[in-house]
DNA sequence: TGGAGTCACTAAATCGAATTAGTAACCGTA
DNA sequence: TACGGTTACTAATTCGATTTAGTGACTCCA
């Protein structure tokens, strides 16, 4: 269980003491408060008797003070878990670690309470929510990030089929506990991409939630659109349930019809046939959304759409 | 990204000066605090103010004064994420909310750094550490919780193979990124199932991390315990990559042998063949790992093997 | 040599809630 | 009627770091 308390920490006072300057001066030192005109030896004098003591300061009462803790909170309800968002958690984590922040993930599927508590418990510096930056629209500051990121790797999916000789692609999406608008912003980037690629506009077979709904689902696309040879799916669990119900209705992937995959999860390798998919990695789009959700710069991230590869296997 | 701000924000002092009180009544009153006699009256008119004004404690204020955030935090590095690990979180958290704290997780792999940055910035009341947990031993305080519950749905799964006329069980085990004393606990709770059930002592295949390991170990005890006629897997994704590294070799499942899952996970169901497993609820743990963080005599909940229940499917 | 300006610091206030130590006013009773 | 006890509150302190407003001591230039 690990529950640990303090053993008498040292605080600022107790290094003032040891150093024998005021909690003012260590203050100064510590935090290089500009406009100070701290002598050199002072400050050796403070940092040593912090080190000494080994003290950390005391984020609660900083940021009482300062009213904002330097926490950031990311919420992820209904972002689907392939390996990209753990990418873009993984970059975001570091990067804010870098900055002296600390990245707490939730997993709450009403963000807006979720939202409302912790903001009254902590007073983050920013809370990010994923699915809300999803509702693709505006102002959520998070253009040129994640998201448009996403623009470009569906669009990388979508030139992947056409150029091995697909023309009439199906989209296919989940209905699950994926939160919708992740879902319609894929869709629109999609159509969008099929635009400039020159295709026809793109078919949509909703797969799931069961087996059986999915095998329904593919079998009226096969009837009503039977020109579609290939299907490019929302993610990964989408592309191997679709892979399922293929099986079921007894077509061969990828002669009949090919199917790839999104956001490469860790299935896809030990499925028969094994998944093509797109792998994504988003740990620089992480690091940018940490930068600008503390309000810096970011500088030297990627824009342009480096950062996905085609992960080629058996079924497209 | 979703910042929000403080709009000025209604404090203690607000609601006494509202109510003609000092922010002592109002803390007094709001807490409830025992030995405190506070007229009726006074206490609707200071419940009226603050309702008015949408007071709402400030709890980093709080925590600075109390020594400790209302605040749990959990941290799952390592261990699988079936669903028993979304329910005891589901579990954990609702409870959590329920006593007034909030719960959050992360996913950090260097458990050590984590508990103590985190402890040091915000001083949760508890961090529980699911990995540490598993280290099995001692007084964890843990005992009786989800943990011991894995000792009973473990017999569960084996008593499910044993009941099916399997003898000679292989316990397979995952070799990637699951903390090892998560592993060993599993297998020394399997070991004891083993003997209580009046099975010899089961062997132990590691399977993985690649798909080709996994054939080649599947192989190995092939040839060297040919009498194996069942395997229960460590979790689902064992499962998982097992079933096609025997369907590489060419075997039949369950013909040739049987395979067995744990944890239900998503992708046991659409498998082909469909993957026999254990669903567990773990809510209730989670529930009483709540209680027990906070110190709270844990009630009512079950202790004893329920909370799981066989999900029976083709694989064996 | 006196006033302005810098240096090297310190005292005290602040953030918001909780809590300890009081303090008037009243009530009963010895 | 004076004393103890309760009622209904309030003032002041505390948690720990940050920051504003100072304050002596010294330097420099006129």
């Amino acid at each position: 269980m690990d529950i640990e308390r303090d053993r008498a920490r040292a605080t600022a006072k107790d290094v003032a003491r040891e150093s024998g300057v005021s909690p003012s001066t260590v203050s100064f030192v510590l935090n290089e408060t500009p406009g100070q005109t701290i002598p050199a030896d002072t400050q050796e004098r403070v940092r040593a008797a912090a080190r000494r003591l080994g003290y950390t300061p005391h984020r609660i009462a900083r940021a009482l003070r300062e009213g904002a803790s330097r926490m950031v909170v990311l919420n992820t309800a209904g972002v689907p878990s392939g390996r990209g968002l753990g990418g873009f958690i993984a970059g975001l984590d570091d990067e804010l670690r870098r900055l002296d922040h600390i990245l707490l993930v939730t997993h709450r599927r009403d963000a807006d309470s979720l939202t409302r508590e912790v903001i009254q418990a902590f007073a983050p510096r920013a809370v990010l929510d994923l699915a809300a930056v999803f509702d693709g629209s505006e102002e959520s500051g998070w253009e040129g990030g994640w998201v448009d990121g996403m623009a470009v790797h569906t669009l990388a999916q979508l030139r992947y089929l056409a150029e091995r000789g697909h023309r009439h692609i199906a989209l296919a999406c989940p209905r699950d506990d994926i939160d919708e608008r992740v879902v319609s912003l894929r869709l629109s980037h999609a159509r969008r991409a099929a635009q400039s690629l020159g295709l026809p506009e793109p078919g949509l077979v909703v797969v799931g939630p069961s087996r059986d709904e999915a095998v329904a689902a593919l079998a009226r696309m096969r009837r009503e659109r039977p020109s579609v040879t290939a299907i490019a799916a929302f993610n990964d669990d989408t592309a191997l349930l679709a892979l399922t119900a293929l099986r079921d209705l007894g077509m061969s992937v990828p002669s009949e019809l090919s199917v790839m995959g999104f956001d490469e999860g860790p299935h896809g390798a030990i499925w028969q046939p094994s998944l093509t998919t797109l792998r994504i990695d988003a740990e620089a789009y992480g690091r940018r959304a940490a930068r600008r959700a503390l309000g810096l710069e970011a500088e030297g991230v990627p824009s342009d759409g480096t950062g996905s590869t085609i992960v080629r296997r058996e079924s497209a």
